[in-house]
DNA sequence: GCGTCTGGATTGACGTGTCAATTCCTTGCC
DNA sequence: GGCAAGGAATTGACACGTCAATCCAGACGC
């Protein structure tokens, strides 16, 4: 019997599985970038931004709701808005009714390049991610990650609508 | 009977499972990135290439093997140690024996610097995802990885040494 | 009215990543 | 010798993220 279970480093095998989960999650992240952007120009963010203002009412969001939406921080949101709106994607402006609030509106454009970009996007989704994972496998990911958030304090489970990315 | 399981985009329950998993994966990513920043002033991208070098012998790497080493383009490697060096954690000579071979080599400070952070980020880790999970969890997440890098081609097992970040 | 405090949003500096040139040396062909 | 080909590394331009200011308009106390 050693002392292996109570070492506060992992062991050899341990760090074999995390650096597998990293590089892997790292992967899938950067393909799916790559596809999104050659398919429809668009990086992940500008897509998480397009589909947050697609399904709110008036295609308009206050920047801050926004930020607390898609789980932003306030500054990388600006400075995202910034490049999108030079795009043509989306505008800003003040809105009237709260003291220093700005209204994030999608533009048709905008609009346009988020219907173009979803479904492929989602088709490669289950094409690299769900079809890769037979049903116990994807069940496997699912409890693990829900143990994983609760010791991250990230919220589970039952959050806003979807579909997502 | 629907035709849910030949749709080409995935189902509202396939994609909390996806939304969940890339979140939590980028959740770790990013706590794991502040608290190495915090503890030791070194980004991941730093702890990569100092954890190669200390383990390469005579703490030199080729530029281009350091590269595949640790997967990652070489101008983006350049522009890395292009950092690194400024803050003297490593330096390049040209080689002799190679043709534009250039020698990465370990300072003694970047190597200080490796050695402070190396256990506070092993100990990070355990906390942060091995000790989330229980046998069971851990072993679902390496039999969904094993088959994610396979359908993204990516290397499976048996690499070289460790441990890792 | 005047100063201060607060909270929403922006800005600047800088590290990081990618893509497309570009540089430089070596090798091989004539 | 002269020159195209090719590989190693770097560079520049630009998108993206984070942190630490900063700006600015109301709210509050007096």
């Amino acid at each position: 019997m050693s002392d292996e279970r109570h070492r506060s480093t992992p062991t050899r095998a341990e760090l074999r599985v995390w650096r597998d989960y990293i590089e892997t999650a790292e992967a899938l992240r950067s393909r799916l970038a790559a596809r999104l952007q050659s398919e429809s120009g668009l990086s992940t963010g500008d897509y998480q931004v397009l589909l947050a203002l697609s399904e709110a009412a008036g295609r308009t969001l206050r920047s801050s709701a926004l930020a607390a939406l898609i789980g932003w921080e306030r500054s990388r949101l600006s400075h995202h808005l910034g490049r999108m709106e030079r795009r043509g994607l989306l505008r800003r402006e003040s809105c009237a009714d709260e003291p220093h609030g700005v209204d994030v509106i999608l533009t048709e454009s905008g609009a346009d390049a988020f219907r173009a970009g979803s479904v492929p996007h989602l088709r490669a989704v289950k094409e690299l991610f769900i079809d890769a994972l037979d049903d116990s496998a994807l069940a496997g990911v699912a409890v693990a990650t829900a143990a994983l958030r609760e010791r991250l304090d990230l919220p589970s489970g039952a959050r806003p609508p979807l579909p997502e990315a």
